[in-house]
DNA sequence: TACCAAAGGATAATAATTATCAAATAGGAG
DNA sequence: CTCCTATTTGATAATTATTATCCTTTGGTA
């Protein structure tokens, strides 16, 4: 699942992309975290380590491991796409309230029957369960007293 | 499923949101196609039939419907949302080449195992098949030729 | 080490969405 | 039916997210 330094080199090296600084930074960082960060808040982390790293890097970065297929694209409920380094089968409970996107590793969700539309050529799914997180649904019930 | 005028006028008059002219001619105009617009596109189609109808009254009545359940968001590639008056339990195949999003009714995606994460309250799901449509997969494989 | 295609950084441009605010209107009271 | 008022609408500005541009820098190879 999450790759080592090695492993991402050689990855690259397969796939003829070239390794930069910046493309192992934005892979590390977000292998790192699972709160499906968007570009700008990956970018505002690793500018602690990396001030001179730009945003528009950030974003053609994870263009660029999202073609390579090293990186998600998670639709959140706020306009802005959010990056997921899990690319293996799994799903994800979207809070509506407050948009946290939380992983959910369930096996019982990975098989799924096949899309029965004409042609379509499916590569994978994946599940959203929406709701309310523990939080939000907390303070909505407080909200009702 | 899609809503006539009368019931939608008491479902409107139920949840105690004024019901105008620019409401009733957003929820009909997208009941009446399954091509998933966005907001955008809606507009343009609605322009012929009320000229003065203004994008930024489609965007707040999207969100109105949205908020009263009459109207669904899908998340498209394209980091453009795309609605959908289909709000019964349905699923999507979305293709990565072209954004075209299929509708997909199987019973058997209905009903899966709920979330097993601590706290999280879920109102639904819905089950996203990525892969390439009839159209973009016949195009690819001429690609390779 | 030198070369060069590709990538990065800075910034402008575009696209999508949301906010603002004066004018118009829905829906209820009289 | 008319008036009243809170809400909605339309026009537009502002904001936000993303992509494009263009010059400088660099990874990977010879």
């Amino acid at each position: 699942m999450m790759k080592n330094r090695d492993e991402v080199r050689s990855l690259f090296k397969m796939k003829k992309v070239p390794l930069t600084h910046q493309r192992l930074a934005v892979y590390e960082e977000l292998s790192g975290r699972h709160d499906h960060p968007s570009a700008e808040l990956l970018h505002e982390s690793l500018k602690k380590a990396y001030p001179s790293l730009s945003l528009s890097t950030v974003y053609k970065t994870l263009q660029t491991l999202h073609t390579m297929g090293m990186v998600a694209r998670v639709y959140s409920p706020t306009a802005q796409a959010r990056y997921d380094a899990i690319v293996d089968t799994h799903h994800h409970a979207v809070c509506a309230s407050c948009g946290r996107i939380e992983d959910l590793f369930d096996p019982r969700l990975d098989k799924l029957p096949a899309p029965k539309t004409s042609g379509f050529v499916s590569s994978g799914h994946s599940v959203h369960f929406h709701g309310l997180c523990a939080k939000c649904a907390k303070s909505a019930a407080q909200k009702t007293r």
